[in-house]
Formats: C-alpha cells, sequence, structure tokens
DNA sequence: ATTTGGCACTCGACCGAGTTAAGTGCCAAT
DNA sequence: ATTGGCACTTAACTCGGTCGAGTGCCAAAT
C-alpha cells in the first residue's frame, strides 16, 4: 500500500512534467507545490517511488519522470475529474448544430475532438454490425444488372452493384424488394443470415440464380465493413510535441495511417472511458503514446469508439473529460436522429 | 538564352542534390557525372547559374542547390520522362482489381500514389457536378419524414432526410419518385437546377409544400457539395525526410488537413500532368514544398484531380510518370464502370 | 577566347577540454 | 521521521582550434 503523501508528491511529478516537459527534481518540486515538506524528505520519498516502479530518472542527476505505471497510479488513483472550460463546453455543445449527414457528424467530431484535446483524435464510424436495417432498395440499372442500397438506422448507406446471370424482370424486382424489406426491415445486421437462410425459396426456381447473387450481395454488405472505418484528425498537433519525440514520428504517422492498426487500438466497444498509457499497448510503433477511448452511441449498446492519442507526457484528466464529453453529445445527438 | 551545356550542368545539380539531399559542389559533380569538363569550367559555369537565379549556395563556401527557378527551368527543359519500374507498373495496372465502390476506388488510388510516390497523395472525389444522375430514391421513413438517396453515375451516393410540414401519402410518394425519375435520370447534376425549375407545378396545391421541400433538399444536394472530398494518404512519408524539413513541419500538416486548402491546391481541373514548385504556390505553409498535379476522369472532361506532394527536392520525373499513369488507369477504370 | 590548374580565402562542421548547474544519495544533527 | 549539508555525478553549454569542402580569381595552357 503506498502512503498518501507518496502519491500526493507522485501527482505533483506528474503534474509539473506534463506541464514542462522536464524531469522534475526534489528543489523545484518543494518550491512550486507547498506540500509543507523539505526537499531532503522529497527525495527520501522518491527514491522509494523509483523502487516501487512508479517513476524512473532518465540519467543520474537528473530529475524524475513518471514511468508508465507511475502514469497508470496516477490516472487510476489520484487524478481528478477537470471540468471543462466555459468556451469547451460551448464549444461541445454546439458542434453537431446543422449537421447534415452520418459523415457530417463523424467529421465534426473527430475535428473537435482534436480541437479541444490538442491531441490527434480518432473516431470510429458507428458499427454496422449492432445498427438495425431500415431500408434495403433494389434499383434495376439495367436488365442484368442491380443496385442494391442498404440503409442503416444510424443512417449510414451502403450501396453495391449486381451482375445478374439472367436477366430479371422489373415485377420480379418489386417483389425482391417487398419480400426483402418484409423481412430484413428492423433486423439487426447481424442477425440478416439467418433471416434470409431460406430466403431463395420464396422464388420460382428460374429465378434463383438471380437471386442468390442479390442475397449474397446483401450479405456481404452486412458482415463485410465490420472491418470499420475510422477518421483521425488532428495529426498535425504531433508536430507540436517535444523535441525528443520527432525520433518516434515517423512510425507514429505510419500507425495513424493504418484502419486495422486504429480499430484494434481503440479496441473493444464499450461503456465508460478508457486509458491505455505506453507500453500496456501491444503496438511497439505506439508504446511511446497513450489513448484515451470511450465508447458512443445509444444507452447500453455501445456502437463505435472514439478517442484521442497522443504521447504518454498528456493532461491525462482534461483528455478524459474532453472524450467523454464529447461521446456523450454525439450519443445523445445520434439518439434523436438526426 | 540558355547555353546546352549549362543546362546539362544544372540537371546534374538536380540530380545530385535529389540524390543526397547535401548541397553539391564543382568537384563532386565533376567526379560522379562524366561531363568532360574539369571542376574550373564548372564553377564558371555554376557563376553564371547562380547569376541567372536558377541555383545559389545555402552559405559561402557550400556548394550550390537549385533555386525554385531551377526546378522549374528543370521540370520545363530538361527533366525526361522516367519510365516507371516493373513492379510499379505491375502495381498500377492491377491496384484496382476488386474495388467494389467508388469510396474504394478512391481509398485505394490515395493508397497507390502515396506508396509509389513515397510522397503524401491527395486524391479528389470525381466532382458531382459534371457527373450525372443514375437514380433517385424516396423513401418513406415515417409519413412526415423522407429520406431522399441520389445516386451518381460515377457510383457516388448522397442521402438526406427531410422533414415534412404535412403528412405525405404512399401514392404521392410513389409519382414523387417517379416524376423525378422521369426528369432527372441521365442529366448532368449541374442542369438540375434548371431541369425542376416548375416541377412543383406538376402536383396538387395542397401537396406543394412537401413537393417544395424535397425538391429544395435534392438541389441542395447537388450543388453543396461541389465543396468537394478530398482525401489524403502518406503523411508519414513527411517524416521520412531531410532534417532540416522538420521545422516547417507542423504548418505542413496543419494544411494537409484543411480540405479548402488541399482543394485549392489541386487546382482547377484540367487534362495533363501540373507542377507547382515552391513559392509558385500561394499558400505560405507550403512553400518548401512541391506539388504534382493530373486530371482524371472521362476523356475531354476531365471530373476531378490527383496528385502528390512533396519537398521541393524530389523526383519530378518520377512524381510525374508515377501521377499521370495513375490518374490515366484510374479514368480507364472509372470510364468502364467498375 | 575558352579551359584549366593553382592558390588564397571563407565558413560551417566537428572535436575536446573546461565549466556550469541541476540533481542525487547519504549522513549526521535535530 | 525530517532536515540541512556535502560530496559526487553527469548532461548541457561554451570555447578555441582544426579540418575540409567549396569558392572566386588569376595566370597559364590550349
Amino acid at each position: 500500500m503506498i502512503a498518501d503523501r507518496r502519491l500526493e508528491i507522485l501527482r505533483a511529478i506528474v503534474d509539473d512534467y506534463v506541464a514542462t516537459n522536464e524531469p522534475v527534481g526534489s528543489k523545484v518540486l518543494a518550491a512550486r507545490h507547498s506540500l509543507g515538506i523539505s526537499p531532503a524528505t522529497i527525495r527520501n520519498e522518491m527514491a522509494l517511488l523509483e523502487e516501487e516502479g512508479l517513476i524512473s530518472q532518465p540519467h543520474t542527476s537528473a530529475g524524475r519522470i513518471p514511468t508508465d505505471l507511475g502514469y497508470r497510479v496516477f490516472v487510476d488513483r489520484i487524478s481528478t475529474v477537470k471540468p471543462l472550460s466555459a468556451p469547451e463546453r460551448r464549444a461541445i455543445d454546439h458542434f453537431l448544430e446543422g449537421a447534415v449527414d452520418l459523415d457530417d457528424v463523424v467529421n465534426r467530431t473527430v475535428r473537435l475532438l482534436a480541437q479541444v484535446t490538442k491531441q490527434v483524435a480518432i473516431v470510429q464510424y458507428p458499427s454496422l454490425s449492432k445498427s438495425a436495417v431500415r431500408h434495403i432498395e433494389i434499383l434495376p440499372l439495367t436488365p442484368m444488372r442491380l443496385m442494391i442500397v442498404l440503409i442503416t438506422d444510424t443512417g449510414r448507406v451502403e450501396q453495391r452493384i449486381v451482375e445478374l446471370a439472367n436477366q430479371m424482370s422489373e415485377a420480379n424486382v418489386a417483389k425482391l424488394r417487398s419480400q426483402l424489406n418484409l423481412l430484413c426491415a428492423g433486423e439487426k445486421l447481424n442477425l440478416i443470415p439467418n433471416t434470409l437462410k431460406s430466403f431463395t425459396e420464396k422464388f420460382e426456381p428460374t429465378e434463383r440464380t438471380n437471386v442468390t447473387s442479390a442475397v449474397n450481395v446483401i450479405l456481404e454488405m452486412t458482415i463485410e465493413r465490420s472491418e470499420e472505418k475510422v477518421i483521425v484528425s488532428g495529426t498535425a498537433n504531433l508536430a507540436r510535441i517535444p523535441s525528443d519525440f520527432p525520433t518516434s514520428f515517423h512510425p507514429i504517422l505510419e500507425a495513424l495511417e493504418e484502419q486495422v492498426v486504429l480499430l484494434h487500438l481503440l479496441g473493444e466497444t464499450a461503456d465508460g472511458t478508457k486509458v491505455k498509457i505506453g507500453h500496456e499497448q501491444d503496438n511497439t510503433n505506439l508504446q511511446s503514446t497513450s489513448i484515451v477511448t470511450s465508447g458512443y452511441g445509444p444507452e447500453g449498446e455501445r456502437v463505435a469508439n472514439l478517442g484521442i492519442i497522443g504521447p504518454t507526457r498528456m493532461d491525462y484528466s482534461g483528455s478524459m473529460s474532453a472524450v467523454s464529453a464529447v461521446a456523450r453529445y454525439v450519443s445523445r445527438f445520434l439518439e434523436e436522429g438526426f
């Protein structure tokens, strides 16, 4: 069990280090934060903190900096919720006003997040697999070619083109359309494969090849994109960062361009705000960074994640507040249906 | 008029500087490129090139580097078309195989371009205003709410939701849909406003408010997005660049996040490959960069631009070849309709 | 009239020594 | 348990000196 005072010192170290980006020594610490304690005492405590692996020295004769573990403790046990500033609040409360589009919503969100946190922001598109079908539209482009449009209740639209083996009459297209909607409307995407299992049987044998192609495409649409889409903003903020960072600059940018990496980064969708610090996170390119994420979407069934990524040396309280506030607001907005 | 030999020297300087990123002096130059000429002579010629403003010295006692103007001359008069390597060719010839989506096409393109040129790639979505309506779909979500989906012949899909003032019957929705498609299908987007000018008159007075709202939304959809969408990839390549670059790193990343800036950068859509070098380009954040762009889309009416952006010190021949090859290939692909 | 070798000169890059300042650990005194 | 004092460590900074790449110019060679 760590003594309270020691935690207090850890907090001071983190605060100072985050603010100045310089290893913090006992003297400065005593001076800046008025803990009623002499530098010597602080030194003793520091030695212990170091033993516990919460702080470390870049080299002898330098001050201490928090380790990943130190930040972890800070986040879990010390950090207080930092209320957002009034302008931040205001920005968050209004940034979605007049959004026209799911794209628009996601874009605005990612930009806002980057701007408020001064970090790189990441927003995942609301996941298809947890959303439901609102409508399926079938358009005959030519007698041998259909366009299928899938509209979900999160406002997302996907379209695909199907080449048919045989001609298909207008009447049959209409039948296909109405039957499909009858069965699928309101259904969760992940249940669709089940729903359509014996669908082709409703049709004449002569029609079946065509119907099967169409259905297959629809099934693809419902699953394929569970490799989902992610959007990033604020990479410029990376360049605004301490001078030792640039070394690991290239790999970070690289990682940020990989959808897969980002998705993995955001991790499982769940309630609440989560923090992953430095090495807790397994992508080697990003071990000098921390990630703050939160799920968003309708209460109870979070549909996607959003978050920010920055140097381990970041303002955790502020970032967490911002991320969760934004997540809350977007959720509400999506729920109301824009 | 500049003597041929002097141009030859300029080419050598550019080549060397691009390859090594170090100011190139007379001795090295004589050694590496076998122009049958002594360093002293080269020095004389260099003095002249400098007078003409084509090269400059970072400081006395350093070698010369090309100026923006030097690069310009290089691009316009000296550079030869550098054939792409076999693997590059192959990559370009196949990267769109199996693309399912307009999104997919654009995404693949931007990635490919970034990868091949090792620069930051920029691709503009095919512009709506020059494409034509393929289909307009109207879906009643509730009696007071319609979803309108616009599908263009470039495969782009836009959707919007309309709140109605009064209820609208299924029958009227159907009529609206068929009338709209009758008039608009095949029509260029920029002509739609004209096409629909007296559209509401076809409807009962009681329906007119509803129809008007719907039509207004459609009109919005056809113009609004002429502020078009641009997508960027390969920013990581920036970090892979000379060490003097980082200074101007932040502003570049910043510029790359601004849609407006990018659109301006890509400039007017036109045939052929264009190069903008350093200060020729008016965004102050980007004056240490050059941009290579090309229009793409159906022959004769280029529908959008794509290109790359990198340090002025770049491989112009290679970049130009790559950009134009990719543009050509995408154009063909779009024309065939995927 | 050009080209070339030679030479004096410039100036950033690099090196090593010395100094400084921040910070530590430990110990004896409170 | 806390504190002041002190010896010690070490990165960062400063400096003078050397080195090397490169230039411009001039006189000789072609």
